[in-house]
DNA sequence: TATTGTTATACTCTATAACTATA
DNA sequence: TATAGTTATAGAGTATAACAATA
């Protein structure tokens, strides 16, 4: 145990790293394994240019045509106005469109354009060859369903705490 | 379908926003999971100022006193340029001391200072009582190892294609 | 008064390049 | 030549406050 004085110490160098303590904790093993599985997603869409977040919004857009901006963005989880930048660039490529709507002129009922639509079919199919090479991580179809349920668990732990 | 012309178009609030196609999907919901029990974390650590990767380099530091600033920032995947500013703060609390090795007088040597022994202790309690809370909520302890170990899987994925 | 979209701003996290002093 | 620590910088992601138009 060194003491708090300014004399020169040894280095350590006896092997690897310990971190025995950290990997043991469901945080820390959660966090390495989002970073890893949004790296492979990112990868699979390197040549779209096309990040995670930015899949939700589409798949969003596209399950959800001529909802506004606001209930969009609130469904996941994204402050309405960092949600305006991510829709610019969506207008700016062609595959979102907003619609001024005529019961409420505050509003923008979002869609994707012809060009989206078309799109967000390879999106799908890339995020299903993605999708499966995850799962196939995880095990069986019954052990995939367990784990995703345990996700959502610790992820109505927020939802019940939120504003 | 609504054409890519500016006629006015329809709100459709009818209910919530359907995400069920992204529920299905493991990494988003690895994402929310891992969001939800940061902000657990973080919430339990509140009167300490401490985040979950500052727990994790403190906990590092703890079981590998004397290693270097890069040996301790590469364990945990922080660039060295970084882990500067991490280990200042730390400095500036009185919890960690950078010494200097006089076999490599190019590397800092990291230990707790008394002060830091003295505070994980009790940041290791506080930890322990969100583990227990986030670990029930994934159910038995032979569930919790196999999640555990499903997280273990997917974080390789990354280490694989590392550089 | 409250809500929608927007702008501005700030803070964290992460990534890269370049410098210095050492090896 | 290569490595350790550092600085500077830039890009995401996220948070709050405030404004104009509209409800």
């Amino acid at each position: 145990m060194p003491s708090d004085t300014d004399e020169a110490a040894k280095l350590e160098t006896g092997g690897p790293i310990d971190l025995s303590a950290l990997v043991a904790l469901i945080g820390y093993q959660l966090r390495r394994a989002q970073l890893a599985v949004f790296d492979d997603f990112i990868r699979s869409f390197a040549d779209h240019n096309i990040r995670p977040s930015q899949y939700g919004v589409l798949t969003a857009i596209d399950r959800n045509p001529g909802s506004s901006q606001a209930a969009i963005a609130q469904s996941l989880a994204i402050k309405r106005s960092n949600f305006v930048k991510l829709i610019d660039e969506f207008e700016r490529r062609k595959l979102v469109v907003r619609r001024q709507v005529a019961a409420d002129r505050r509003a923008n009922a979002l869609y994707l354009t012809k060009a989206g639509q078309s799109v967000i079919e390879q999106f799908h199919a890339i995020r299903a060859a993605h999708e499966a090479r995850i799962s196939a991580l995880i095990g069986s179809p019954k052990e995939q369903k367990l784990f995703l349920e345990q996700l959502s668990r610790l992820s109505a732990l927020r939802e019940t705490l939120e504003d």
